[in-house]
DNA sequence: AGAATATATGTAAGCCCTTACATTATGGCT
DNA sequence: AGCCATAATGTAAGGGCTTACATATATTCT
């Protein structure tokens, strides 16, 4: 079935049919009316791939996800998809490991299925100082990073600011009097970049400088985000502990706990992101919020605005906010 | 640029190009050779709507999913996704919260996009007695439910014995000489119900009936899960709860530990689908694996082997297992 | 009433592929 | 050499939509 049976069938022209369908160009009520019913009636669904053709674009913005599985970003990409959505858009997922080749091939795959846009929610490559892919991408399509940014054409990027969220809660920490605050972290992203430089802000706002001891690598899992902090433990007094995601919040407290350390009397720890990992543990995880919804739903009005030729803002930063728990005081 | 501008650089005609790119029909070597590096040169990308046109197929499968900020959810369209894409399908994503209508309107949407198949990653409403969406689209495309089951042409589903996985838990408990097992769960899903009545079953098997009043129903988050605890702890004794979600072990546990319970001394505590929650709650909890990855898996199998019009079983079945953590003996 | 304008509808070209069928080239066989 | 089967390539017809432009009809104004 096509548009020229409902044509025939409603006794006019394919042009309005495709009008109708459209909304667009003039056409009487009366013929509009009677366009609707026959599609009704013979259940007709307009073939996309040829309004694709004709239009170039079938509206679908692509999201590349380095992982889905991660509650941070499964929850991105739940928000981005149902605002997308919302202004009807359908949502393309590519999930793509953090290997720089595979992101490649993803942007290129997403470009052949002739997405309107990406948007990317996960880490770009600064630290290996290679965003190509996404400088190349951003020459076809409008580019989004989720909490990330690069200054350059077609590039918006919706951030939190990780920096002053960072810097607050380590100036909190440092006003209690507390000296022998720890940081973990997990990887050399943007917001990691940011995250670290805010920690050492803070010690540098008070004239002091941190000791590069306390801060901690570990891979992106509670395990070792618990071993790591037992191994600090067992070396370093620590007095706190500020984390760069809660998952890795999760695994110093299951150190601390196993350590015998009274949380938070004998140490406090922050977790990032505000997960529902923070609400599961016990004691229940002080988090900062780095507004994964509002961040998401910032980055689908700005790209909406992109398509209506509206001005966009390129680089759009939003406040974090830390959720008080059980383990700080 | 199109096939055209090709094959005139190529100086072969479009059909030549065009069997070039799909591998199809006979060319020889050297030709392919040269329609190759044109494109290579040229940098062309077929179009995907005038392919979608002729083959009236794009190669995307639409996923259907309560909601992917749910982590067992996330886990399984992360799955999927990767493995469908080995096989060289995309994935359109389409998250639909659990209400009838919507998912109604989802399920158009997808087919209006052409997919190839729909797989659904959450509940269907067999307590409503409406399944006639699923019944519908599976008359256009092939369906595929995860850890769900309709009988009906063209519908797969690839699920997990959760009927024998709750009976053989609850079993143990009673084996272990334990009578007051509650059963804390949130949803009408097949799942659920198949879940509810193993837990049903281990007490028939013994000649004893489950007490109902420690069958409890809660939303599905740990707050819910906590304050129906909390309650079920004052009015009765219970010295082991089974849960049909990890979340809901996580705020069983919290109500157990707020009750001042000692974990697994007095109470013991189960929880459902082995997600990384049961990794990051003090104790950790015991979880009953029901194998999220081997069902999406298995499930993208079944998929590909219905487009390959090779045979395929309308129902798979995978055996769940228990990883015994701290919240039991 | 008749011209001028606005509205409604139709015609046909174009979007870029795939593929059945037609044609030509190649090579093996007798 | 001549014939046939096979391989290689080309031609042209869709596939179903959008839309510029043409045409027909309705409305307004003088």
């Amino acid at each position: 079935m096509n548009i020229y049976d409902i044509a025939s069938q409603a006794e006019v022209s394919i042009a309005t049919v495709s009008r109708v369908l459209n909304g667009k160009g003039n056409v009487s009520e009366k013929t509009r009316e009677r366009v609707l019913q026959v599609i009704e009636e013979l259940g007709y669904t307009p073939n996309i791939f040829a309004r694709g053709l004709g239009l170039n674009s079938i509206k679908m913005v692509g999201i590349l996800c380095s992982d889905v599985s991660d509650i941070y970003y499964a929850t991105a990409v739940s928000i981005l998809e149902k605002e997308l959505r919302k202004s009807g858009y359908d949502s393309l997922l590519c999930c793509t490991g953090d290997q720089l080749e595979d992101r490649r091939k993803s942007i290129d795959l997403l470009l052949s299925k002739r997405v309107d846009a990406i948007i990317l929610v996960g880490s770009t490559f600064k630290e290996k100082g290679d965003n190509s892919h996404i400088l190349d991408a951003a020459k076809e399509v409008p580019f989004v990073l989720i909490n990330d940014f690069i200054e350059a054409p077609n590039i918006y990027g919706v951030v939190c600011d990780d920096f002053n969220a960072v810097r607050e809660t380590v100036s909190v920490f440092l006003e209690q009097g507390l000296r022998r605050i720890a940081y973990l972290y997990d990887a050399d992203t943007y917001s990691g970049a940011l995250k670290l430089s805010g920690y050492q802000a803070a010690f540098t706002q008070m004239n002091m400088a941190a000791d590069t001891k306390l801060t901690v690598r570990c891979k992106h899992s509670p395990e070792s985000a618990r071993e790591q902090t037992a191994k600090l433990l067992l070396e370093d007094r620590v007095e706190a502990i500020v984390t760069s995601d809660d998952c890795l919040a999760v695994g110093a407290l299951q150190a601390a706990i196993g350590a015998g350390l009274k949380i938070p009397h004998e140490i406090q720890i922050v977790g990032f992101n505000n997960s529902m990992l923070a609400r599961s543990t016990i004691p229940a995880l002080t988090s900062i919020d780095n507004k994964v919804a509002a961040v998401s739903v910032t980055a689908v009005r700005t790209l909406i605005d992109v398509f209506e030729q509206k001005e966009a803002i390129n680089k759009i930063v939003l406040t974090a906010e830390t959720v008080k728990r059980e383990t700080t005081f």
